[in-house]
DNA sequence: GAATATGTAACTGTTGTTATTACATAAAAG
DNA sequence: CTTTTATGTAATAACAACAGTTACATATTC
């Protein structure tokens, strides 16, 4: 989701689109996309301002904010399971496997960060531009 | 917590190991290890049988397992969310943009699947015993 | 000062995962 | 053949994560 609302944004290149606007472009309601907006800012990604007339726009141009950005900025905790107990300490495989595996899954995510750095913002666009023939820049 | 149970197996490697043996190994439930172990049987990864004295075992030698076919055994849906709601097709990018993103998806996944593919249960062992110097084959 | 839009809290609902209990069934052991 | 053992499976509960909703304070522009 946070790859669609950024993908109205860098539709509407500079202008900056309300809170409301964008929901109703992902058909949810503000307050998710305000929060969703908020880890966004964290992430210098996104530049808001309050009040009338305000919103928010992207911070940098659409082709230099690849996709890993907004996965960093969005995905806060590990995509692999952590199982909610401890491992048996007895066990001697239980006993070391948690660091090992973190260590192998972090490799894993980090290639699919690197994977997910080839694709931009722009060329998001591009691609949904190609594949839908229709798209203009209109309603948002 | 599949990887987990599968470097017990390749651990006792050819042993039969009972659900509740391995469940106890993880710390969870035998009915939990044994909903996994119906997942890694279907992959082909572990040959079960019933009965007395019974249990499962890896079906290959752990050095021709990778940890890309026990994730692909277990995970059966999307690490990326799939958005409850449809997207707003009367909005120009919310129109294709599914299937643009799903595209990029599959081949961060892909990208990911390839790094654990070099990954192997007997890899993962070697590694436990390296990193745990009191890794011997004793309880389990 | 009025209008507008964000930041944020509180609460609900849904979904997915883990956990627990219970029981039927299959296979081995005696 | 009967007993023992262990899996397969259903029903249910506990729980966390996420999306949604309502409500309101706050900041900014006009």
């Amino acid at each position: 989701m946070a790859v669609h609302v950024l993908a109205v944004l860098a539709y509407k290149e500079g202008d900056r689109v309300t809170s409301a606007r964008l929901a109703a472009s992902v058909n949810t309601n503000p307050v998710i996309v305000r929060r969703l907006l908020l880890s966004l800012q964290r992430a210098r990604l996104v530049e808001t301002r309050k009040g009338a007339g305000s919103g928010s726009r992207l911070s940098r141009s659409p082709g230099r904010i690849n996709l890993a950005e907004v996965y960093r900025a969005v995905e806060d905790v590990e995509p692999f399971a952590s199982p909610a107990r401890k491992a048996n300490t007895a066990c001697p495989v239980g006993h070391c496997i948690r660091e090992t595996l973190n260590r192998v899954f972090a490799s894993a995510e980090n290639a699919m960060e690197r994977d997910l750095e080839k694709t931009t913002l722009a060329g998001v666009i591009g691609m949904i531009k190609a594949a839908c023939p229709g798209a203009a820049k209109k309603t948002g």
